[in-house]
DNA sequence: TGCAAATTTCATTATTTTTTGAAATGAATG
DNA sequence: CATTCATTTCAAAAAATAATGAAATTTGCA
């Protein structure tokens, strides 16, 4: 006898064609944000579910391994993306789409822009050091160098305030 | 004879120092914006060149197949990130950087997000239409369609807004 | 504690993306 | 207008990235 879903699940009901538009929705996004079609997919299933879901559920429903759902998961916990809820009697990790893009937007810039622009500061230092030891310096590269400090510097402060910005 | 270097170049020379650290920051700030490695080597190797070189310049210096510079300045300059300046008696097209930053992220959020924002907002009115025609309408799907909605347009005005928060 | 279910890890495989380079095309010069 | 130099194109190769799945580990329960 094959596996029974938790939930019944009609394929092409409403309620399905609505899913797959969501994953899709986030397929995308992620990957604008540079995340794997995985990452995308899980959150986007989890989005659109009113209940929350276990891995093993995840991955059978999106038809991707273990490893990956493990994987995925894993990122969007990163990103507070995502929230693990106790279900009592279930020794299962549930987890459901924390909705406050706000707070995933917040996280990427923090954990995958924010490393970047620290390693830029570190190497502007180094580039000042050469410029100031090199005896025929060019006004050419200083102006240039210039550019690329204030280039860091705003950065670094605008996009820690973006997500202020952000009202959802 | 192996071919000579239009303008001497010496190894380990602090300009030298310099463009490596030019090239690798910008190899970096492109892989952030999504974009191939080579794309970044050609404009960091632009961006600290006082003079404007030609293509075949660009593949020798940064030792990457002549495929790749075309291909490479073809995305610069769709991305307004680069200028072709003629220079007399030379029929090769010659590049420099576009040093303003503004316009190349202005580019590149017209050019690779909004397309993404707009094909988002057909989605959502797919979805709209779906739940609509869907007798047993569940309020938390029209709330989780509302925030998707609210994302959307949120992106849509903020994301052109803010290449006018930057000044360089 | 011992067992079984759940999860993670990670070497391997698959997929996607980027680069290469040779052929085709385009452009300027004599 | 033919030739040569410059650039683009694109099929194939290489490299980078993501997914798989089985073994190892962890976790909760009896």
């Amino acid at each position: 006898m094959p596996p029974l879903n938790t939930d019944s699940f009609v394929k092409d009901s409403p309620d399905r064609l609505l899913e797959l538009e969501s994953i899709d929705f986030f397929v995308r996004l992620m990957g604008i944000l540079g995340l794997p079609r995985s990452v995308g997919e899980i959150y986007g299933l989890l989005y659109f579910s009113e209940i929350s879901l276990t891995m093993d559920v995840i991955a059978s429903r999106l038809e991707i391994s273990i490893g990956s759902a493990s994987q995925g998961l894993r990122t969007l916990k990163s990103l507070k993306a995502i929230r693990s809820t106790y279900v009592p009697g279930d020794r299962r990790d549930h987890y459901s789409a924390e909705t406050e893009f706000k707070r995933l937007f917040s996280s990427f810039i923090k954990d995958e822009i924010m490393p970047h622009l620290e390693s830029a500061k570190d190497r502007i230092h180094r580039m000042e050091k050469i410029l100031q030891q090199n005896k025929n310096n060019k006004d050419f590269h200083q102006i240039r160098l210039e550019k690329l400090k204030k280039l860091t510097k705003t950065g670094s402060r605008l996009l820690p305030a973006l997500t202020g910005l952000l009202k959802f």
